[in-house]
Formats: C-alpha cells, sequence, structure tokens
DNA sequence: TCAATTCTTGACAAAATTACTCGGAATTAT
DNA sequence: ATAATTCCGAGTAATTTTGTCAAGAATTGA
C-alpha cells in the first residue's frame, strides 16, 4: 500500500465534502481548493479517480460538482487511497518466484505482513470515524469543530 | 515512518550479515554486494549509516568488513529503517500549531496513528524473528533455508 | 616497509517518482 | 448564448531516490 500526499490530498478534501455537504447538493472543485488551499488542476486529476471508483457522484455545469456516492460512514480511507494512487504496489520482489536469492525471499513476508497491517488499519477507518473522533477530542477540551470558509 | 527500497536493502544486508556471519568475523561489502545483488557503493552508503546507529561494527583492512554490533535478536527492523531512511517524517501538517484549516487538522491524528502502528509493527520484529519465521514455514514444506553463496 | 584490502567521506550524477499545469472539449443551469 | 463546471490526455517541473566516483585513511599480511 503506497501513500504519498496525494492520496492524503484526496482523503482530506473528502472530509471537505462530508462536512460541507449539505442535503445532496454539489460542492465544487474550485470551494474545496479554496477551503483546503490545494490547486483546482490538481483535484480535478484526483477526483476523476474517484469517480471512477464509485466514492463520489459528479454533476457539470454551472451549479454542479461533485457530492458523496455513499454515506460517510460507508467509506473507508483504504479505498480512497487507493483509488488515487496508482499502484498498489508489491512487496519488493514480485512473489515467490522471481527472487534472487535466498535472503530476497526472506524480507518477503515482512513487508507483506506489514502491508496487510497498514491496509486493515485503514478499511478500519471511515471518513465518519475519522470526523467523529476529533469532534470528541474537541469536546472534551470544549472547543468547537472548526470548518474554515 | 517512511519506507522505500533503501529501507529494504538495509534488513536485507543486515539479514544476509546475520546469516553469514560465523562466531565474530567480519563480513566485507563486496561479499554482501554480491550474494544479494547489490552495487558495493550503495551498501557503503547504508553502512555508514548503520555503523553510526551502533547496529553493526566495522573493520578496515584485509579480512576486514562489517558484523553485527548486538545480537540479531536485539536489533528490530524498525532501527534499522529508521537508520538508513533520512527522514522520519511527520504527518504531513507538522503539528497542531500550522494547520491551516480546521479539515486539514483532521487528518493529522489518522496519519500519526497509522504512523504508531507500522512503527509499533516494525519495532516488534528482530531480525531473528524474521530468519526464525522463514524457517519455520519452510520446514513444513520440507524444504531448506536457502542461503545463496 | 610495502602492497593489498577494506572502510570513510563528501560531492556529484542519473533515474525515477511525484506533484502539478495546460489547453481544450463536453455538459448544463440560467 | 454564456458562463460555470467537470472531463480528458498529455506534458512539464520539482523533488526524491538511487547509485556513482574519487581520494583518503586504517589495518593486515608478507
Amino acid at each position: 500500500m503506497k501513500l504519498t500526499t496525494k492520496g492524503k490530498y484526496a482523503v482530506t478534501a473528502l472530509l471537505d465534502l462530508s462536512l460541507n455537504q449539505i442535503d445532496r447538493d454539489y460542492i465544487s472543485l474550485s470551494q474545496i481548493a479554496e477551503r483546503q488551499d490545494m490547486p483546482v488542476s490538481y483535484l480535478e486529476q484526483l477526483f476523476r479517480n474517484l469517480r471512477k471508483s464509485g466514492i463520489v457522484q459528479a454533476s457539470r455545469g454551472p451549479r454542479g460538482g461533485y457530492r458523496l456516492a455513499k454515506p460517510s460512514t460507508e467509506i473507508n480511507i483504504s479505498e480512497v487511497v487507493a483509488s488515487v494512487e496508482d499502484i498498489l504496489d508489491a512487496t519488493q520482489c514480485g512473489g515467490s518466484a522471481d527472487c534472487h536469492s535466498g535472503n530476497r525471499c526472506l524480507t518477503h513476508d515482512l513487508w507483506s505482513e506489514l502491508n496487510s497491517q497498514v491496509d486493515n488499519f485503514l478499511i478500519s477507518k471511515s471518513l465518519e470515524d475519522v470526523i467523529a473522533n476529533k469532534r470528541a477530542s474537541l469536546q472534551k477540551k470544549n472547543k468547537d469543530l472548526i470548518i474554515a470558509g
């Protein structure tokens, strides 16, 4: 499981969508871009993938934009990241078949186990979990959840 | 926790060292390089860091090379990776202090929790664990542990 | 002593990846 | 019709990663 800023941008953008989407209306990328300080053209690239993956729905034209295709409780972080990160990677030495030496094979299990760990963790977290988690910790401190814009 | 092929090379190289080190003698980089099919000059770079971190000990001159500074049971994967990967990274937006907007803060906890997960996993695995693990799975299949060279 | 071996160091170059842009086409509300 | 917006392919710029190189210092064996 590869994870670069691309995947992180995607998660942030979708959280923004979750928080700012009222009813079932669409949010334009320029709004997200401004709130989250991200380039619009880069967001376009990301949302293209998110739409293909069935995570968001799009509407063109004025008052168009994107909205979540599913409830935020049913979108997990793993699928979001996987949607935008091109290659899901393999564990260095493709399979057990084409390992050069015994030692290289040794590490294969290690990295694939690590991959599973990461993936399971991200699968277990939904967009809503992330939001709820933050809400809870803010409530403890008697602070409001700040949504810029 | 950043993890590139650099870190993976380091782990592989140290496993090679563990497996080929007899008593307390030194293993030269050229031997490791040949067995693991890695460039010597790249290994030099990695072992520079591993030595500074106290993971290996060096000896110059003929019959010189490197050996583990500690038993392989006491070297965990996390410290090996951390030793060679330059930046241990932070979670995108440095701390809670300099977050631009509320949403960016939202992801902070997520990524730092993920970092902990990965790190804890790697801390829990020693070089010896990796070797032992592989030995066990090979024994099931009635195969020998292959060490090239 | 001398030569061979091996680590040590810093700077540099090549390759790969990542982040981001651009121009234009398609679509749709007003 | 016009303006707002997504859609698409391709391309560029920036950064990171990977790997090289050359000169040097320490050690060993003969």
